[in-house]
DNA sequence: CCTTGTGAAATAGTTCACAGCA
DNA sequence: TGCTGTGAACTATTTCACAAGG
């Protein structure tokens, strides 16, 4: 298994996995590339390249098998074990996160929860008890962690993003609207939401139709 | 202002946009290429390359002037207006979506919102009433909108896509785990903070300390 | 000086097209 | 026959490096 795989390979990983389990899950038990490709408007041949870089997975004048593969990627994405998340901010986002079902099904479990503001301190939010956030680097040596969500202001976000990595937390999934500074070898994910409207009011304004006109 | 601008530097430019407002509101006038680069980590060439696809804003020796920078590019981004955007599903996330802050002041308006599940509907969310979800085509057709916001549960969200495209949408920002098949002219952003999370774990996996290993 | 704007070079990523195997 | 796996061809994107302007 190469060290050089690009990124842009990597995230595209986890869709095959999530088509494949949902397929696992219909009762299928074999799937083209071609098949795969339509369901998500991606090629047949990057599929099958994408994978190649694993292994070889498929059966010619088959397929692939819908159990080993999703199987396989399970274990090449690390999804075969869990995975140790911290929060930090418990705002509106931050509520909404850590009462989200989604993360426990997928082997992700929030075993902290921090916040810089007094009133949250204390209170309860998906069975867990709001630390206070001067606890974060102290509770992250004793218990470590192996992801950070931060759900903080932006004006509070480096800050606790430096706390997360200096804790050698190596992966941070950022809600605050800031490009985040880390090391090399520190993994961030952006969600921004905003950004995401933005880059498609370009395409919006080039297309022509607005809303506005079709009234 | 070419047609064939590669996809990948449109969604640069809200970076440098938000950026550029930031310096703006911190009263700085102007800014170099490398500047912008540090804080962004990203290449000045990169940035100047970029913003060359748009015209010629800078000044050699100098660099680029904050306000005309930002003023340009949010004529690029067609953020010189308002965008009417229709929100669909108010479980835990569509709530927090509908009473996020962080839209209004870049000019997205919310300006309608539908559920499908009756105990929703009537209810008021962040100053609108929820209404039923099969009413969506109809309003529509009425009072267009140019986004639409997608958070239903995933087996819902193919046919609220559907509705929103057959109504003229031609921008939707997706919140259902499902990749949204949409017709080529339609623009879809998908946030997805389990994918993202997967996406790093292949990582985490790779760099070999994960955090129990450190306990 | 210093920094932009930009062709040209280099790198990265995708798609083709077909040999080979079930 | 049907579909994978994969070099080779192609396309896209980034970076270089430098002329030119303030």
């Amino acid at each position: 298994m190469p060290l050089d795989i690009p990124d842009v390979v990597i995230d595209r990983l986890p869709v095959y996995y999530r088509l494949l389990c949902d397929l696992h899950a219909t009762g299928i038990a074999v799937v083209s590339s071609q098949e795969l490709g339509d369901a998500l408007g991606i090629t047949p041949a990057q599929i099958r390249k994408d994978l190649s870089y694993f292994g070889r997975f498929g059966k010619q004048g088959r397929g692939y098998a819908v159990a080993r593969l999703t199987e396989e990627l399970r274990q090449i994405l690390g999804l075969d074990r869990r995975w140790r998340v911290v929060l930090i901010g418990v705002g509106r986002l931050g509520t909404a996160i850590a009462s989200y079902r989604g993360f426990d099904p997928q082997g992700f479990d929030i075993v902290a929860i921090y916040d810089a503001n007094p009133e949250a301190v204390g209170t309860q939010l998906g069975g867990l008890t709001v630390h206070p956030a001067e606890l974060l680097a102290r509770d992250l040596d004793e218990r470590p962690a192996d992801i950070g969500i931060v759900a903080v202001p932006a004006d509070a976000a480096q800050d606790v993003i430096d706390t997360l990595v200096r804790a050698g937390v190596h992966a941070i999934l950022n809600y605050a609207p800031i490009a985040a500074h880390v090391p090399p070898h520190v993994q961030v994910r952006q969600i921004d939401p905003v950004l995401a409207l933005q880059g498609m009011t370009y395409h919006l304004r080039r297309y022509g139709a607005d809303a506005s006109s079709r009234a």
